[in-house]
RNA sequence: CGGGGCGUAGCGCAGGUGGAAGCGCGCCUGCCUUGGGAGCAGGAGGCCGGAGGUUCAAGUCCUCUCGCCCCGACCA
């Protein structure tokens, strides 16, 4: 390729909406460029980028016999009605109506779409284990797009579901496809952790994300470095021991709290500390109002609680809501006196808190010396804090760790939830009819892009992994108005080409300092200057991450590329403000 | 959805109390220059996001609207 032909208008100032590095470089380097919130157009560098991850995620996904296909953007709302996803997944759904009033969706996903048709195609055990995939775009309409690619509402994905009659069937592509998403981390060069995001209490619904390490990754990660335990901080049990409180109970006193309403002030209204005080949340659910009991000093986990209540769609209640339910505002609510038929989950936590502060279901009330059992009932228990650094380890006790990452896979058992909703059975051996046992499997494509700019940059631009690099070779013709640099520039051109290196020759009619900052600014791994040392049949070689410059005979560029290109590989970067 | 901010040239931005639309970069022409975003000279480029209003007069004040950005949206 030509820079004279490319288009690839570089910018030299950041972009004013850009916060993170690989969001400013990408629009920078010209590899992308915004058309609304959350939305791209791939310029042809980032084409070519994304084509290198699309073609390595794809080769894994072949390597594992997945076949692939492609399903459609439009879904009809019937499909996910079915599964009550249309409900759940709800707002971030991208939905629309066609000209009769009918709903559709733009797909955020595919489960619904993949299960549809394999009810209609599967009929026999014959035909199973399956596995297919594709790699296409998917829509979420996010609440906040931001970040670039790593959040956007239009993004590619890839994403494989899997078909089987038994779960050590699944046990097996599932497996498969993890050792398919090592391979795929390793050959673009990430570093990353695989964590578990399941609780692994019940049932076998198994999980993994593959997290790329960063420190604006919104995926905070809890490991262990004693016993090697990884998992994400919504998915980790608390284990750690409640103390019993030695102490009298005394009997409950209403106080006066005026304006008095988070936990913060009603410690210091009242002075005592936090883990006196027992908070109630109010969420909404399929089945109505929940109240939810958690110590004063500890934050809710709200996945936990979803999962305890299998309820996705649950979300807080807002004010309005309870105001009219309860008919206290939110601040001053509390189980003590709670007349309503409403359930109240508690957080182990809540069992050893002796006279507590709770709301006194009285505008600027609250009740002093609430205990369980005598003043307050809890319905059922459950471990719904969020565990966090520090915190001990489910497996082994010692205290966890913590760090920050972009969660690129995703791999889920997801048995027959799907298939059961959707009616989707096959017969089986023993003449019966059994729903399809299903698993499915993400991974961020467009995203990728990103995580690996945030791990492979400098002051000056992107320094790709040359698996994933627009182009291995940049060759720098210093001064185009000298006929030997263009010669041999040209030359040298030409016979990489040849050598089937893809190679970007910069011959635009511009001074050297522009062409310098470009390549660096792009990434291109290698980076061959012609320039006054033409005349005698030499040029510079260089590694982009590296200000060691090598000075060879033009007729060694070959096979000194080939060496540099074996030799390559540039620093990570895991810690920096951005 | 709540709070805050911003929409002025392709990009980044400036335009007190209303009174002739500007700067830097980029772009075009010419000369000159060519090892880290050159220099000089000339030039093009704007419905000041949109609609309504106040006024003799609106980029500027008011109302509405659309878009974008940031923070929060889970602690009651």
């Amino acid at each position: 390729m030509r820079f004279s032909k490319l288009f690839a208008p570089t910018l030299k100032e950041k972009p004013a909406d850009a916060e993170i590095k690989s969001h400013e470089y990408l629009v920078r380097g010209a590899f992308i460029r915004k058309v609304t919130a959350g939305v791209f157009n791939y310029l042809p560098l980032g084409k070519r980028v994304l084509d290198k991850v699309w073609k390595i995620v794809r080769e894994e996904m072949d390597s594992i016999e997945a076949q692939e296909m492609l399903m459609p953007i439009i879904q009809p709302a019937e499909l996910w009605k079915t599964t009550g996803r249309w409900d759940d997944y709800g707002p971030t759904m991208m939905k629309f109506k066609d000209r009769h009033e009918r709903d559709f969706t733009l797909g955020p996903t595919h489960e619904e779409v993949v299960t549809f048709l394999m009810r209609n195609e599967i009929s026999s055990y014959k035909q199973l284990p399956v596995t297919v995939y594709q790699i296409a775009n998917k829509y979420r309409d996010e609440l906040r797009p931001r970040f670039g690619l790593l959040r956007a509402r239009e993004f590619i994905m890839k994403d494989a579901y899997s078909f089987h009659s038994n779960w050590e069937s699944l046990d097996e592509v599932y497996q498969n496809m993890k050792k398919a998403y090592e391979e795929i981390m390793k050959r673009i060069g990430l570093k990353y952790l695989i964590i578990e995001a399941s609780s692994g209490a019940i049932g076998g619904n198994e999980s993994h994300e593959f997290v790329s390490l960063a420190p604006i990754g919104e995926s905070n990660v809890l490991y262990c470095d004693k016993c090697g335990y990884q998992a994400s901080d919504e998915r980790t049990p608390y284990v750690g021991k409640y103390e019993e409180q030695e102490e009298e109970e005394r009997p409950l006193e209403l106080v006066e709290t005026p304006g008095v309403k988070t936990v913060e002030q009603v410690a210091d209204f009242l002075g005592v500390r936090k883990e006196k005080i027992i908070k109630s949340l109010l969420y909404m659910g399929r089945e109505g109002m929940v109240m939810v009991l958690i110590r004063g000093d500890l934050e809710l986990n709200e996945e936990k609680l979803k999962e305890y209540l299998n309820d996705q769609s649950l979300r807080m209640a807002t004010p309005e809501e309870v105001e009219e339910e309860i008919g206290v505002p939110i601040g001053f609510v509390g189980p003590v006196g709670l007349n309503k038929d409403m359930k109240i989950v508690a957080d182990e936590s809540v069992r050893y808190v002796k006279n507590a502060v709770v709301g006194g279901m009285a505008i600027d009330r609250h009740y002093r010396n609430a205990n369980l059992g005598k003043d307050f009932k809890v319905n059922e228990w459950a471990d719904l804090r969020m565990v966090k650094e520090g915190d001990p380890c489910p497996v082994c006790g010692a205290p966890l760790k913590g760090t920050k990452g972009i969660e690129l896979g995703h791999v889920f058992k997801l048995g027959t939830k799907y298939s059961e909703a959707m009616k989707a059975y096959y017969m089986d051996r023993d003449g019966t009819m059994k729903p399809l046992i299903m698993g499915c499997y993400g991974w961020g494509v467009s995203r990728t892009i990103s995580a690996v700019v945030e791990q492979y940059h400098d002051d000056k631009g992107i320094i790709w992994p040359k698996s994933i690099a627009p182009f291995q070779v940049v060759v720098i013709v210093v001064n185009m108005n000298r006929e030997k640099q263009v010669k041999l520039g040209e030359k040298i051109y030409r016979k990489l080409l040849e050598g089937g290196i893809e190679v970007l020759i910069d011959d635009r009619m511009i001074t050297p300092g522009v062409k310098f900052n470009d390549a660096d600014l792009i990434g291109i791994p290698v980076r061959i200057t012609v320039g006054k040392m033409a005349k005698d049949e030499k040029v510079e070689i260089k590694k982009r991450y590296s200000s060691e410059k090598e000075i060879i005979r033009s007729s060694d560029v070959a096979s000194a590329v080939r060496k540099i290109l074996d030799e390559y590989s540039p620093p990570v970067i895991m810690d920096e403000e951005t």
